[in-house]
DNA sequence: ATTTTTATTAACAAGATTGTTAATACCCCA
DNA sequence: TGGGGTATTAACAATCTTGTTAATAAAAAT
């Protein structure tokens, strides 16, 4: 581990994760990555026996973004329901926001070569399974104590997932479609997660008609 | 026109469609579409000149589905606004059930090579912007005579589309993980659009607290 | 029936892309 | 200072992929 090495490596890293992410497996091109990190292409294999080596590298170190927040918060038990609810929907966004092109890698990788992704059933199988046992655990508590209306836990986090991650799949579209770009609309992501937060709490609240 | 041609021309379209939706333009391989459908691979080139113009072709023919239901409903004025607004999501919801995996491709393809698709920039551009006038004009009628609360239709327009469209995006990152099939869950997709009108309705709803 | 157009095939070509190798430079430590 | 490992490079090789072409068959037209 001398110093030339360290930074050759972290460059082709650096470089290998933004072709990645943006353009997918296929669309990568390793001569691409290595010239972005300003080495030779054979120090990239030199390094990372493969593309799918380096792949691999690559996608496990961002897997862990998708969950964060959500998993945090229903982990520690505190506070009311609604109010945990909400923190979870504010963490989750903001991990978004700082690493708004992982959702969409993610889903195209695993949908181009779901056989290649067998190893994830074992993660997120086990820490879903967890996940959802400990949120219809609060739910239920929350309902009787009548916090909240009945829901599924299942059905809730989709609910959730649904309208926090997919303004960010979208967001190459939207931009491409008019020509904005979404960062700079600085109210825009703000005012996205209020309405999602607000949408989420009327969804949970009783409410006499 | 002959016989012969419109068979395996056909058989290549269809073929291409498969290749296409499933790996995405970079993932496809000419001749691997063309064995799909027991061509040759010239065969291929004789019909459709490129890769590209193939790709075009699938894409243009398949890109009108996705906002379907969302712009019928709302070019035809009739019935209040939730009722309206509930056929809406019903019908966009089946679009997509009867072509659940349009969402990721458009969505990949677009996000993949941006410049390629300056084209829809006028398409979605302008049809957008039409559906979103008609919308608010709506939204602020039922507005005034009380039927629903205050909303942006850019908003809710995000809202309807994040909640239909996010299971489609996601259904094979979560076969992946889950290794059961969504589609003979014959109960979850009908759970799931009765869920997204629930909390769409909820969303519009004037509650008396 | 003969000519012309269309469909089809097999073989080939160019280029891209991943990966290897053998030679050379560099660095650390004894 | 010199020896052993690590880093780096340029050149090469194999394979894959798209696309072409020239020859042939089949169909249509006159």
């Amino acid at each position: 581990m001398t110093k030339h090495q360290k930074n050759k490596e972290q460059a082709i890293l650096a470089a290998a994760k933004e072709e990645f992410l943006e353009k997918g497996y296929d669309g990568a091109r390793t001569t691409s990555i290595a010239q972005a990190a300003g080495v030779t292409h054979a120090m990239l294999h030199y390094y990372f026996k493969t593309k799918d080596q380096l792949f691999e590298r690559i996608f496990m170190e961002t897997i862990g973004v998708l969950g964060q927040g959500i998993i945090e918060v229903f982990t520690q038990n505190s506070k009311p329901f609604k109010e945990r609810m909400q923190e979870a929907l504010e963490l989750h966004f903001n991990a978004l926001k700082a690493n708004p092109r992982l959702p969409l890698f993610m889903i195209r990788e695993i949908a181009s070569r779901p056989e290649r992704f067998t190893i994830i059933k074992n993660v997120v199988g086990t820490f879903a399974g967890s996940l959802l046992n400990t949120m219809q655990h609060d739910i239920d508590q929350a309902c009787e104590s009548g916090e909240i209306i009945a829901i599924d836990a299942p059905t809730l986090l989709l609910d959730m997932l649904s309208l926090n991650v997919f303004p960010f799949i979208v967001k190459p579209v939207f931009e491409t479609a008019t020509g904005l770009n979404l960062d700079v609309e600085s109210t825009f992501w703000e005012q996205r997660m209020r309405e999602n937060i607000e949408i989420i709490m009327r969804r949970l609240t009783p409410h006499k008609q």
